[in-house]
DNA sequence: ACATCTAGTCTTGTATACACAGACTGCACG
DNA sequence: CGTGCAGTCTGTGTATACAAGACTAGATGT
């Protein structure tokens, strides 16, 4: 007998998809902890799902980096902290100059320089929800400038920690002003066609960024578990 | 009429796992050409295990990017060619530059500098087998010495992509002496401790790895599929 | 008291059965 | 001869049953 029929089929979401965004907006909004262990028929009865959607989505967690396999205890929540910005900015910051140089070559720049003026207006009002979205729209208009799928999917990946570490560190609104003022360095950057100046600002821009999240760190010491 | 190819169960290992390393090697090594439609029953029936390993493994190639999934013709070998080295390139030469810098900051120099002294006798005797072998140990040493999982993991996934192209690009001798020299000069800016000279070292040799096979490109034009 | 062996109970790994969706084929009709 | 439609059919998505491995706890022997 069907026990429960929870989810009608939504068109062209198969379950494995919602089951893996699920499971990784809990991770990524902190529901669910770090060092959390996630047993397959347990999420499987938390989503109403089976197992082997379940078994689907972990994997994808796993590859992401969102969980790891311990060996016989399940798949935990993989633990993250500030330590990490600095590990993740080394990657980062590479990534995004060379981004943001190929962007100057490659795209058009009225993109850009709309983008500029967005930022422009939002350093004005500084709020943080709308900040990261205009941020990440930039990000978005870069990649697609760029046109490099390897680029894209190194990027993306990265994006998924760096939005973890965000919730570790907030952001007050002199940061965000701040934040919005280098953002629009760079899209000026990049609209000028310029690349070592998109390349000099994106890197301005990062090291300001971890060098915030640094001394954050520094002044507010970690909550032991 | 395929052949059916009896998977040698090792101890400890899962079958999702031998299926997976199974398929990755095809692939890698051309027999599973781009384009093949890998269904799910053939590799089982092929591979010897059951849908459900299969399907783990696809969802790892297509986490890696060696297959993409078509969306009613199943899941097929993703493309590749030598146009892919260009943007290949642009990912691997920031990467691989900033990590040549990081190891000559942590690394301990004998390592490198015995390395160093490999690649000076290899120089003398091209042979591509050991040479990528060899090649493939300084990636690991200056993995280790930099010690980031965040960059270690996207330097991975890159050279699972460079062995394709690889395959596509046949080097010649005189080009893998060169290369050696080239990595020689890496391990010595790496052992000096010197990391704008590791990092000058290793973009050199990786935009003279690509003008190589730029030219390679232009003489030998791509056969069309 | 401590170590070790063992039974039990989780957990994951694998196989298979069933359901559904899309694509191909054959035929009829314009 | 082309086009549309229905039936079939293959192939994936999901559920569940079965098996095997691993940690735990308890008992037992030294």
């Amino acid at each position: 007998m069907p026990k429960r029929v929870i989810l009608v089929y939504t068109a062209g979401m198969r379950a494995s998809d919602t089951a893996y965004t699920a499971l990784q907006e809990d991770i990524l909004e902190g529901r669910l902890a770090p060092g959390t262990v996630l047993g397959e028929v347990g999420q499987s009865e938390r989503l109403g799902v089976s197992r082997t959607p379940i078994r689907e989505a972990f994997s994808r967690l796993i590859a992401a980096g969102l969980a790891v396999q311990h060996p016989g205890r399940g798949t935990v929540v993989s633990d993250i902290s500030l330590e990490d910005v600095d590990r993740l900015f080394e990657v980062r910051i590479p990534l995004e100059t060379q981004a943001a140089g190929l962007a100057a070559q490659r795209g058009t720049p009225e993109v850009f320089t709309a983008l500029a003026e967005e930022f422009r207006q939002a350093k004005l009002a500084p709020e943080a929800e709308s900040h990261y979205k205009l941020a990440a729209r930039m990000d978005e208009a870069i990649d697609t400038s760029v046109g490099n799928p390897y680029l894209s999917t190194m990027l993306a990946n990265l994006r998924v920690h760096l939005i973890r570490v965000r919730r570790l560190a907030k952001d007050q609104p002199e940061r965000l002003a701040e934040s919005a003022a280098e953002h629009r360095d760079i899209c000026l950057g990049i609209a000028s066609g310029d690349s070592q100046m998109a390349e000099a600002a994106t890197s301005l821009h990062l090291r300001r960024s971890l060098a915030y999240i640094s001394e954050l760190r520094q002044a507010e010491p970690v909550p032991s578990p």
